[in-house]
RNA sequence: GCCACCCUAGCUCAGUCGGUAGAGCAACGCACUCGUAAUGCGUAGGUCGUCGGUUCGAUUCCGAUGGGUGGCUCCA
């Protein structure tokens, strides 16, 4: 790198010289950019900068336009400096940490003196207000290793010596000052504080200095920024939106669970929810058949030599829940596998018998913290759609494949996209390398082969062996995590498992365990939020509403409810005394997909009046007719 | 587990700068017999999460504890 030398910039056809060394805004009269006021960064051959940044290397530039993905990034970067900045004029004692922009907004972490409670976040919003007022310009400068060091020592920002000290040697340290505000930072920055239209300050929450739980606990604000208000407007919406979905909302309204002080994190089904596993379940039985599972049912409970023989003492313990039987240590099962196992040493196996798909639909308890707990998502005890396939290890790669093929069939009658991870060794696992080698590229060749893309995670898997997870996208653009599946070559030893090869003899199988839903608490939770409790013909617990329009229809309208419910129709029967509209509201709030009218009308005509959930008036229909539609919908397992 | 905040009737929420509480909906009763998102009137319902402290007096202030919410760490 030359600092002397001059340096060609390319922009579509036309190239410029520039003297190495000079930011992108000087460059900006000698370039035919359009809405150069609207330019807030640059890309310099794909790598992003922005306007400040001197430019050291000849290449293609690319300009930055706002409500870009990437200039949200520089403005919410720079709205979070805006905040650390009003934070310090109204808490000057305060320690500054780190502040990211972070997917739809941004947050900086800061050690208070004082506590802040979310009162606080109007007036640090006030004073941002007369920050971006003044429209101050950011300006980057580079500090020798030795000044920056006792700048911070005089201020005693210790969190920003730390980050200086992990800073490489031949790493430059830059600073961004705006106004009498200056961080220690790479950037990059918008122009200037003017460019932030519309910001807010979300909420406050504790969080790890670096994450690690054996730091300090600082106190993080979350807050977003746009170029425009009503982007900022719509967001808030969106969030109104995901609030009005919230399974732990709709759950409680539409009567499905609920949750009581006497057990944190253990839900309880009420009859409308029974009959939603219930559905979810015999879909995932139907479909599991026809793959080729049995299925299987092990204990709740059992011997703690059990657990050490699996590993699990050794390596779950926190998460388990012991208990004492005559005397013994038994502990209540976190997962279904050590059972599974035993199940398959009832009998000695051929490789004929290959591979062998046994499912369990179990039940299983783990202590979780319980500051994680939420709603169904986050449970203490749920229940695994789990299964293990026990095979040759010729057979790894197609049965994977085979796996993913049933998750993908069973995720699009939801109409969920989802991506896939490739978890390899964590640190706090058991095995060889070797096996550990084996396991990774069974799980690797198989992704490859099935062609949809992955991410990698290194060191997420799990402690007996590497994992593909599935994580589900909902309606609202979250994720989940549901499906997994996870290569075990530990296991099979460890219970010493067997199979009897063509040579006739004694080998070691290996086990896949994998689950498609997941938990079926996390999936039915996903799936009331991703129809916000709208859920379609197959699912819906309580499919029709029949209801008199007065006393006078009762019968009629009990025998029509009758008929449906003889269909096989989940149908309820609304005789109360109280007037249509009052029963119709109350049938649209519970979200009901259809609901029957049986007045004199329909009674002289043998019709029954159809109203489909959400308002649209069917008008009269017979019922032969009214059955079919509904079977063929439910059949059909249409999505809305 | 950690940080901040919250806990008042079945639900959603007012309220009390310390003098033992109120609305709407729901429930129940009565009247109305009704045509596609709330008929009217009335009745009942709360030791203000729990325990302790300060105080003449605590739902209100303080402390502990339980549960929840938003995050962090962890995870299906």
């Amino acid at each position: 790198m030359c600092s002397l030398s001059t340096l060609i910039l390319k922009f579509k056809d036309k190239e410029v010289e520039i003297e190495s060394g000079k930011s992108f805004s000087s460059v900006f009269p000698d370039l035919a950019f359009k809405d150069k006021e609207k330019i807030v960064g640059l890309f310099i051959n794909g790598i992003l900068y922005d306007l400040h940044m001197p430019i050291k290397n000849s290449g293609t530039i690319e300009p930055v336009y706002v409500d870009s993905e990437e200039s949200l990034h520089i403005l919410r970067h720079s709205t979070s400096h805006i905040m650390a900045q009003a934070v310090k004029h109204l808490f000057p004692h305060v320690k500054l940490a780190i502040g990211p922009s972070i997917k739809d907004g941004f947050y900086y972490d800061f050690d208070f003196q004082e506590t802040i409670s979310p009162q606080d976040l109007k007036q640090i919003e006030e004073e941002m207000r007369r920050i971006i007022d003044e429209d101050q310009h950011f300006e980057r400068f580079v500090k020798p290793r030795k000044d920056a060091l006792s700048l911070y020592k005089k201020e005693s920002e210790e969190y920003k010596l730390e980050l200086i000290n992990d800073l490489g040697e031949e790493e430059e340290i830059t600073f961004y000052r705006n106004g009498d505000f200056i961080d220690l930072c790479r950037g990059p920055h918008i122009p200037s504080t003017g460019y932030i239209k519309a910001y807010k300050l979300l909420n406050i929450a504790g969080a790890y200095w670096r994450g690690d739980e054996r730091n300090p606990m600082l106190t993080r604000i979350y807050g977003t920024s746009f170029f425009q208000e009503k982007l900022l407007t719509s967001y808030l919406v969106k969030i109104e939106e995901a609030k009005r979905r919230d399974h732990r909302k709709l759950g409680k309204e539409l009567e499905l669970f609920s949750f009581h002080d006497e057990g944190p994190g253990f839900a309880f089904w009420l009859p409308k929810g029974v009959v939603l596993r219930n559905i979810l379940l015999d879909f995932w039985r139907e479909e599991h058949r026809k793959a080729g599972y049995v299925e299987v049912q092990t204990p709740l409970i059992l011997k703690k030599d059990l657990w050490i023989q699996s590993g699990h003492w050794e390596n779950y313990r926190d998460n388990m829940y012991i208990t004492e039987i005559d005397e013994s240590p038994f502990a209540i099962k976190p997962m279904n596998c050590p059972g599974g196992m035993l199940l398959y040493k009832e009998k000695i196996h051929s490789y004929r018998d290959f591979p062998m798909r046994v499912g369990e639909v179990g039940l299983v308890h783990r202590h979780e913290k319980s500051g994680v707990l939420h709603g169904l998502f986050r449970v203490r005890s749920f229940t695994q759609d789990d299964a293990h396939i026990f095979m040759l290890p010729s057979q790894i790669k197609e049965e994977i494949i085979r796996v993913i093929e049933l998750t993908e069939r069973i995720y699009e009658v939801f109409g969920f996209p989802y991506h896939i991870e490739l978890s390899t060794r964590p640190d706090k696992s058991i095995g060889t390398d070797e096996q550990w080698d084996l396991a990774t590229k069974g799980l690797e060749d198989a992704l490859i082969e099935h062609g949809k893309g992955y991410e990698l995670r290194p060191k997420e898997g799990a402690f007996y062996g590497p994992k593909i997870d599935f994580h589900l996208e909902d309606c609202l653009g979250r994720f989940h995590q549901c499906g997994t599946i996870q290569l075990d070559m530990s296991l099979p030893e460890r219970f010493d498992l067997n199979y009897i090869s063509s040579k006739g003899k004694e080998e070691r199988p290996v086990v896949i365990h994998r689950t498609v839903l997941g938990s079926i608490e996390r999936f039915i939770g996903i799936l009331i939020e991703h129809y916000g409790g709208r859920f379609p013909l197959w699912l819906a617990p309580v499919q029709v509403v029949v209801m008199p329009i007065t006393e006078k229809h009762v019968e009629a309208a009990g025998s029509a409810f009758n008929r449906l419910n003889d269909e096989g129709i989940r149908a309820e029967l609304d005789d109360r005394n109280e007037k249509l509209g009052y029963k119709m509201r109350e049938a649209e709030v519970k979200k009901i997909p259809y609901i029957v009218v049986m007045g004199q009308k329909e009674i002289e005509s043998d019709t029954v009046s159809v109203r489909k959930g959400g308002g649209i008036d069917m008008g009269p229909l017979e019922m032969d007719g009214f059955v079919d539609l509904l079977k063929q919908e439910t059949e059909s397992k249409k999505k809305q």
